[in-house]
DNA sequence: GTGAAAGCCGTACCTAAGTACGGAGTCAAC
DNA sequence: GTTGACTCCGTACTTAGGTACGGCTTTCAC
């Protein structure tokens, strides 16, 4: 029964994903607004809200610090392009290292379980090796 | 001056780039192993520990928590292949999910940023939408 | 052979990111 | 009109992942 811009902190927990103090905790340090208290009732929040919560949570498991996925946010609404362009720059070179990690990882295990399905008996795996390289 | 087999524990620190106390934190959590004490002089390290603790900083740096990162390491040295294979599935698994949003990401940046060189007045650019979606 | 640098070890401390707790207020239902 | 389920707020506690500290021993350069 989620109405549309009428969950109470508790709604947007349960619709986030999250617990009621982490909501309150983001509020704190200032990565998620908090609503005006009217005078009659508790604060409302909306469907935005859940999609920043979740936005989040998913950066942070892709590695990101929160102060980093606040300055992710803040590329949503920075004032002067020049200054978005710069961090946007950064962040994407960030991104495609991680990306290019993962798929190392993602090859080594993939040829991992290949050599399982080929061998018995496999040799041992040098798992570590595809990650680090020798750069 | 890094001979082969014969670092000191402050020697890997500095080629592996990290703390020496963090050494010996992941030794005490059994993520890297303890060379046995020589009767002579300092525990040695090797070449190996200087990949294992890059490919642990690495794993982190994308997301993996400390006990992940050592399902990981374990995949190398696992005793049966189907074990090896079940957990390699599942890892593979969580491997593509972050990829898919970490391009997700890169997309709506590499977007925000072509939409900057474009407009000088940017409208407002909705990055979270990115990652959220409506699945 | 002595003093500085490093290793060894246990314990204490720190930061990020929550999580829990307790008291007070508010509202709706019974 | 009170009971139960919240909200609100401040403060305290927790967990992961380190870092630092202090005392002792070893070792190496001079």
């Amino acid at each position: 029964m989620i109405q549309k811009h009428t969950l109470s902190i508790g709604g947007l927990a349960q619709a986030a994903g999250v617990n009621v103090e982490t909501i309150r905790y983001y509020q704190r340090v200032g990565m998620l607004a908090q609503p005006a208290k009217p005078l009659q009732g508790a604060r409302k929040y909306g469907p935005r809200d859940i999609k920043q919560i979740r936005f989040i949570k998913r950066a942070q498991a892709l590695g990101f610090t929160l102060s980093e996925v606040a300055e992710l946010l803040a590329l949503g609404n920075a004032s002067s392009c020049r200054e978005t362009q710069v961090l946007a720059e950064s962040k994407l070179e960030s991104i495609s290292s991680r990306i290019q990690d993962l798929v190392k990882m993602q090859d080594t295990l993939q040829q991992l379980v290949a050599r399982c399905n080929a061998i018995d008996k496999s040799t041992n795996c040098p798992i570590i090796d595809a990650l680090v390289g020798d750069e």
